[in-house]
DNA sequence: TAAATTTGTGTAAAATTGTAACATTTAATT
DNA sequence: AATTAAATGTTACAATTTTACACAAATTTA
């Protein structure tokens, strides 16, 4: 079975999927055809069934897929089993709002240090995680074994904050400033700008009104 | 010049490079190189020139492009000149984040109004925005002419707000909740969920982790 | 004047998604 | 029990979107 190397845009629906799975386990949904997670997604069942296909998972068929064992098996793909550590750089508006809005929401995924530059946020604890100096970067990294990091800072310092991390061997950096980073290509760099999703939809209104 | 119909990815990154120019012209850089603004994106020079094509503008050749012209060309694009209002729907942690984040940052685009159903909100400037309740939503959205939504209600709700969006006449939605939504075409619909960006930041680091 | 640099753009390639088709399996129905 | 209907797994191909390649034209610099 080979599950490496599966398209991003696979990897992105899989974990789309998940979410709307465990959504369904709530409701006491045991079973989904590829149709109905389709329609959920606003995409075609054939896509459904394709992304499914690339896992290697099968279905009852006719009764549609087990939703608790396809849960699973998203999860085999997408989660590192022994789970990884994330910190949070920046713990402004936005910082603390990710944080409080991520932690415990996946259970190998856990945000477990936050670091700013604030004498009155130092050793605090805020949004439920410890928050250190900047200068301890290094340390607290490596003794809570963190790769994964989120750049929530001021953007005139988002650069070097990246080189920071990348120097104390982060591997995965989920940037939410205003500019873009520089990083080695072993470290994966996902960027998200706000202001670049409002401004698309603001585009596509006004599309809409000049018809 | 035929200024409708660009790719989405084209519009994204005119967001990005705007964003680019700007803090360029802060710096005093009045000119700039199409593999200058490639180098900052992480793309290649040919995309970058391929995209200010789309928009119609030119460069003073062999000079690089006018940084001032190009972010006025770039507006002239993705801006509605009139301007568009904002609601944000759900005013809790993440809702006032994303506020206080976007607020003044772009003149064309402004969050007039917020919603949120906790008395103790309504009523009360909330990140600099006036938060209504619910229910007065058909009245605000009507009077402040507003057409674009950000919905950071819990998720449970999110599908009922966006009804109730599309029923008072909303051209633009960014979701920022956990469920994907369900609305008619001639609205369009940006979804984001972090926790899906989380997962695929991990995900690259378990592949390079596992090799 | 020659060399080097940079842009603008036609064309090709790659990646992604959608449509159609169909054998296969299973559940439900008659 | 046989038939019908529904749903999956899979392939092939078309359509679309996105990115890269190649190169002429223009312009600066040496």
């Amino acid at each position: 079975m080979n599950k490496a190397n599966l398209p991003e845009k696979t990897i992105e629906r899989l974990s789309e999927y998940r979410r709307t799975l465990l959504n369904c386990l709530v409701k006491g949904k045991t079973y989904i055809y590829s149709h109905e997670l389709a329609g959920l997604h606003n995409i075609t069942a054939v896509q459904v069934r394709r992304d499914i296909m690339l896992i290697g998972y099968s279905s009852m068929k006719k009764k549609g897929y087990n939703v608790q064992e396809l849960i699973n098996v998203i999860g085999s793909i997408v989660d590192y089993e022994a789970g990884l550590n994330v910190a949070v750089i920046g713990m402004g508006n936005l910082g603390r709002a990710i944080t409080a809005y991520f932690n415990g929401k996946r259970p190998k995924l856990n945000i477990v240090a936050a670091f700013d530059v604030d004498p009155n946020k130092i050793n605090r604890v805020i949004s439920g995680v410890n928050c250190y100096h900047m200068k301890e970067l290094p340390e607290v990294i490596e003794r809570s074994d963190i790769s994964i990091a989120i750049i929530s800072s001021p953007p005139d310092t988002a650069n070097q904050v990246a080189e920071q991390l990348v120097a104390v061997g982060i591997k995965g950096i989920l940037n939410f400033t205003t500019v873009p980073l520089a990083v080695p290509e072993n470290v994966y760099l996902e960027e998200y700008d706000m202001i670049t999703s409002m401004e698309k939809v603001a585009y596509f209104v006004k599309q809409a009104y000049s018809r």
